[in-house]
Order: C-alpha cells, then sequence, then structure tokens
DNA sequence: ATAATGTTGATAGCCTTAGTCTACAACCAT
DNA sequence: ATGGTTGTAGACTAAGGCTATCAACATTAT
C-alpha cells in the first residue's frame, strides 16, 4: 500500500513551487536541488502535471516552473491520481468487470470504503493548505504552535 | 497504492474459512478451489495467519484449517498488516527517523492522515461483518435488498 | 504403515519502479 | 540571426518486489 516516489516528490515538487513562485517561474534545477531529486528524474514527475494544467512551464532563459492554478484550486487527490493513477486498492474497485465476482464481493464493498477514505483526506487537502501548515511550522507565531 | 494479492486473497480465504468451518476444519485445497487461487500460493497467505493466531491449522488426515479467535475479534485491519505490512503510505509515517525532514515535512502530516483514515475503515471491519454482509446479499430477505 | 494433510524454503519469471542518457524544441538576450 | 539557457520527450537499464511453482518435509488419523 506504499505510495511510489512520484506522488511523494510530485507532492512536495509543487509545494516548492508554490512557496518560490512569487519572483516568477522556478527553476526545475532548483526544485531538484532543493527537494534532493535529479533534474533528470524530476522531469518524469513535473511533465505530467503541466499536461494536465496543474503547472506552467516557460522555456528558454528566464524560463521555469509556475503554478497553471491557484493554490486553493489544486488539490493533492488531483495530483496523486495525475502522477500514480487511482487510489484505489484493487482494480476492481474502478472496474467491476475485470472480476466475475464483483457484483455479490463484500470484500470489494471493503475496498471501495478504502478508497473513498483515501480520497476524502487527498481530496479535502489543497496546496493552500499545505502552505499554510508550511507556514505555521516553519515560523510559529506566538500561541499557533503545537508539538 | 494498490493492495498485493496477499491481502486480496488473504482476506477472502479468511471468509471462506468463516463461511464454512461449521462443519469442522476446511481443506485447503478447498479454499483454493472456491476462490480461484492455487493452493500453493495459498499456503504463503495462510502461513503468517496461523502463527499470528488467526487461524489453526490440523495436520494430518481429517485436517485443515479453522479459525483460531472469533469472528468479531478478527479485524481487517490485523489481517492487512500481517500479509502486506504497515498501510501508511510513506515509510516516514512510521519511521520518521527515515527522513531528516520529517519533523518539518508538512506532506508527511497528510500521509498520516491518510493512514489514519485507511486504518479507520479496516479497523472498524470485521470478519463478522462481512459474513453478515455476505448472509445479505445472498439470500436477500424481504425489504433488506438494495440496489 | 500408509495416506492425507499442512509447512517450509528455494527458485524463477515477470512486471514495476526509479533513475539515466541522449537528442530535441522553444525561447530570451544580445 | 545566433547562442546559450531552459524545458520536453522517449528510449533505455538496473534493481527489486510480486506472484507464483516445486520439492522435500512434518504431523496425524486410520
Amino acid at each position: 500500500m506504499r505510495l511510489s516516489t512520484k506522488g511523494r516528490y510530485g507532492v512536495r515538487a509543487l509545494l516548492d513551487v508554490a512557496l518560490n513562485n512569487e519572483a516568477g517561474p522556478v527553476l526545475l534545477k532548483d526544485i531538484a536541488k532543493r527537494q534532493d531529486v535529479s533534474a533528470q528524474y524530476l522531469e518524469h514527475l513535473i511533465s505530467p502535471l503541466i499536461r494536465a494544467g496543474i503547472l506552467r512551464s516557460q522555456r528558454g532563459s528566464r524560463g521555469g516552473i509556475s503554478l497553471g492554478r491557484t493554490p486553493e484550486e489544486i488539490s493533492l487527490s488531483q495530483v496523486v491520481e495525475i502522477l500514480e493513477g487511482s487510489v484505489a486498492p484493487v482494480e476492481c474497485v474502478d472496474n467491476p468487470e475485470v472480476c466475475s465476482r464483483s457484483s455479490t464481493c463484500v470484500t470489494r464493498d471493503i475496498w471501495v470504503e478504502m478508497k473513498a477514505a483515501t480520497l476524502g483526506v487527498l481530496g479535502a487537502t489543497t496546496l493552500k493548505d499545505l502552505m499554510i501548515r508550511h507556514k505555521r511550522k516553519a515560523r510559529p507565531g506566538p500561541g499557533t504552535y503545537s508539538i
């Protein structure tokens, strides 16, 4: 039940762009350096996010990566599904026809609930939320910091 | 984010035992036949469940597999964790020390929530629940059947 | 004893993941 | 226009995990 590095690095890369975007596009290689990922591998994560419109790219000198939408509009469920595919724990959840038992299978019902629970968490969290959480952790104001 | 066949087949095998246990131990090969899994592969799923006390085995002729506890006492979270390991989507959720960023990483907080959501579903479901659901689906009483 | 069962460890094929390499396309500054 | 800077795309590879299968073994009822 592990997320692959695509999902993990991808979300972190996205947050990195969001936090460093104000002064203009962010260089792919700077993201790579900050996030400890090879630039060449990072391209594979950035690319599908661009195709999906979540990121925007500018080639050439003075180029780089920026957000394609506002942070409020980017939920983690979108990101993870783009990079990892469906979060369904079993294929029959999305495609009942792959298994002849689907209609009567009670374990499938549980897997459906599992997917919904996962999507509940990821769908309720946006990039904006992560930015806020990040600021709280990085610069705790009086009374706002806990544990 | 897929469950491997171990978790899927394992839960189904367990339910199979629960439903067929009344007349005594269930033959491994019968489970295999009903669940469409090779008996040899099934052994590898059964074995850890026996070690964990969830199943009990009886060797020799007239032997077979039976439940090691009552169905109410067997939650799917136990089963899945035995067969698949932790349901944490990222290792740092269980072992923060594997990543130097753990204490400040906001994405980790999301992965923690994700694990909790998954465990919420699996922990709240017992083998008994599956048996009840199964009976409802298999023999709908008047008014109880839906869809 | 013997047949029926479960147990264990070794092994192998296959697929996915993670990552690199190379050539290319677009763009800005000058 | 040109050259350097940046992102794009796809082929390729190494490593590891998953999904089994096989064979030898241990235990038990009869």
